[in-house]
DNA sequence: ATTATTGTATTAAACGCTTAATACAATAAT
DNA sequence: ATTATTGTATTAAGCGTTTAATACAATAAT
């Protein structure tokens, strides 16, 4: 469940995306210590190289901070947490829209379909 | 808005995907004609060989055929383009839902984010 | 019969991603 | 002071995708 990758896509994008999805949904909590690059690469069965530059482009982004030596963090901006959280939704019903459009679905056949996989589901 | 590829997936499994989806939607209607391989690589702006192995792909699955010179064809089994159109709603339900999900969504919540998106487009 | 159009195959080069193997730099822990 | 832990940087190799440039094969069009 923790760390599912696909040769389908490159996989420092996939971590990304991961890891942003894991600090939204409190996997790793506002302010909170990371693992060190090299067990998080082992976690997820990568090289370090690999973990490293995705945490780099988070750090980038402002998601994460380091302490030269004493590791990686979670940023404490609750904020900011909020804004990425809302991003991935917005893009993720954005996407999820065209595709159904593109297919022919109205708006309303949609959230009926949609109804109906959740009833299969429960 | 015929031909949207990035570059964060190979081009032939997007290339894959659009065809399919010209088909169920009809763009490509049944038993068409489609235009010849340089053509449609062009049009896309992409190298022939890539197209072509998209369309090898789809062929392969069974959803165009060829007839050696005269050139390739959407199949005429209207089943089968239903069939793979019922796979990707499935596929484009489930995904979204299961990222929904993993953002701390529950049904109820993502059904009202989904209806006030829609509200706001109309 | 000849020509044009179609799909297909081949070879080489360029590019980005990933791994591997190391090494270095800074500082926390002892 | 020494050691261990952390992030970071470097170099080389392998791999798949994509492009480019050609050539061939079969048959429809003329």
């Amino acid at each position: 469940m923790s760390w599912e990758l696909n040769s389908d896509r490159p996989i420092y994008t996939q971590l990304i995306e991961q890891i942003e999805l894991k600090i939204c949904s409190g996997v790793y909590p506002l302010g909170s210590k990371l693992p060190p690059v090299r067990d998080l690469a082992q976690e997820a069965s990568v090289n370090p190289n690999t973990m490293q530059r995705a945490l780099a482009r988070l750090e980038n982004d402002g998601l994460l901070y380091t302490h030269r030596t004493s590791g990686r963090f979670v940023t404490e901006d609750r904020n900011m947490i909020k804004q990425v959280k809302n991003r991935l939704v917005q893009e993720h019903i954005q996407g999820f829209l065209e595709k159904m459009l593109r297919l022919g679905f109205d708006h309303e056949e949609i959230l009926s379909a949609i109804s109906a996989i959740m009833e299969a589901k429960k």
